[in-house]
DNA sequence: TTGACAAATGACCAATCAGTCATTAGTATA
DNA sequence: TATACTAATGACTGATTGGTCATTTGTCAA
């Protein structure tokens, strides 16, 4: 095991049991049997281990769910194997669904607020496109609070299997919640969430990312990305947002090269955010 | 407006913005237009503070709740005004409800935790109370897991509410989880969490009793009982304790008649967990 | 055995914290 | 005005924190 990871779950186990604020870099270093100063040569910072955990942990558990809501081809059983997915996954990384559940919305630095928001965002998706794909039509009026309900019941019984040390029979919780979301979804009929309000909740970074720290995410956007007409117009934009000299058309030409491709809407959001606000 | 007061919503706002580790005693003062020095004429400690918050605006919470719950006669919109009460008081104390979302299941002291998992088991019995009362009988299977599913709505929809700057229609949104819970309430027949789970999770102290502490509450109880039969098989019960001499059959008998009786049933868990445990 | 390099250490630092207490300011009575 | 009292102050303490860095230890090839 290399010492990134020894590290890791150390320091997973002591997150759980007392959060990220309790646990002090000397604790962990003490429980993973190092020194303090070896741990600054696995990590930049705490915060980077706790980057590094959420990161490790999110992707894991929503590839879990997401591999099954993909792959599985009988849909009547669809809902019932998500919950099965979600509950088993969280009961393997027990320690990991603590502090998600205990510290998910709690004050963290920016950077984490707004990554966890990442991840919750995909994890709407996966539910969306699950609920669409067994219902269709027949939800579009309440395909949002299907989402809220169905996050919910996650929460709350996930609580049983996460800090009471009581034997449960996972397989009859999820056939318990698989029929109460059949059931909301089939006959539920008054709409709370609109496809208005979820978007306008789902903003990505709204007003929380400076000027600099976006012109950042775009220098790395431009290595990450490989189409040379992608890149040429991310280096203009950022020209443009440190000295503005391009004309109206050619900028919103040059966000809409960037919509054109997946990978890079939500950074164009960003940039016609900015230049809009200057 | 007294100095205590002054200190706890000053306390009130940072804590909700900041978390209660992250807000300091000095920025409390500073933000109360205080000195340090005051601050401990006013509570003895932080935790002091802390726990005086958590008292004041949770009975707040629950009177709040429970006044309407109790008063309302129209039992046909009861869930609807049980659910507005709920969210309007959020509202109305959005600090505190910020607070309490936010770090109900932080790793606190354990007389912070406790005192939260008491207020818990109040806010529970007034749900099992309002359903009760409207569904009777029809929900005996499932009145338990209800209880989970309306505390999982609130807790999804208050995020909504609280860490959102939108405008809400807390009308609808009462309306459409009154409509929800009542779906639940009338076709969910899957059992999750049986009468036992329910008791088993929110017995007290679940292994954080020692011996002397049971036998004192033994004690207690003996003294509170009227039934001789009951007096006698706790008797007889908290011997075997000290002393085993009663044949397994006979301990299975007492601790039979002791679930016989409501008031005795947790201390009847007790004691078996205990002589199990020797 | 030597020397060169990387891995690992823990004493140390500045910052911050909750909580204390000698001192001062304010106020009421004589 | 003088005295006696309480209310309020903020510099201070000791403990703890995240993070650093001069030093030591371990491990190679020559």
């Amino acid at each position: 095991m290399s010492k990134k990871q020894l590290i890791m779950e150390s320091a997973l186990e002591l997150f759980a049991q007392q959060g990220f604020d309790a646990t002090s870099v000397q604790q962990i270093t003490e429980h993973a049997g190092i020194s303090k100063g070896a741990f600054y040569l696995s990590f930049k910072s705490k915060d980077e281990l706790i980057n590094g955990l959420i990161d490790h942990f999110m992707l894991s558990l929503i590839s879990d769910i997401d591999q099954v809501v993909k792959n599985h081809e009988m849909d009547a059983n669809l809902l019932y194997e998500f919950y099965q997915a979600a509950f088993h996954s969280f009961q393997k990384h027990s320690d990991f669904a603590k502090i998600f559940i205990k510290e998910q919305s709690k004050t963290l630095n920016e950077e984490l607020i707004s990554k966890i928001h990442q991840y919750d965002k995909l994890i709407d998706n996966i539910i969306l496109g699950m609920l669409d794909r067994i219902y269709g039509e027949e939800i579009s009026q309440t395909r949002y609070d299907l989402i809220y309900c169905v996050k919910g019941f996650i929460h709350t019984y996930s609580h049983l299997i996460l800090f009471f040390d009581v034997p449960l029979d996972l397989h009859t919780l999820s056939r318990s919640l698989a029929e109460k979301t059949a059931l909301l979804a089939k006959h539920s009929e008054t709409t709370f969430i609109t496809e208005e309000l979820y978007h306008t909740i789902n903003e990505p970074f709204h007003m929380h990312i400076t000027k600099e720290q976006l012109l950042e995410l775009i220098e790395q956007k431009i290595e990450e990305v490989e189409d040379s007409t992608l890149k040429e117009s991310l280096t203009l934009l950022k020209l443009q947002m440190i000295e503005p000299s391009l004309s109206p058309a050619i900028v919103k030409g040059l966000i809409l090269n960037l919509n054109n491709h997946p990978a890079c809407k939500q950074i164009a959001y960003l940039i016609q955010d900015s230049l809009n606000n200057d």
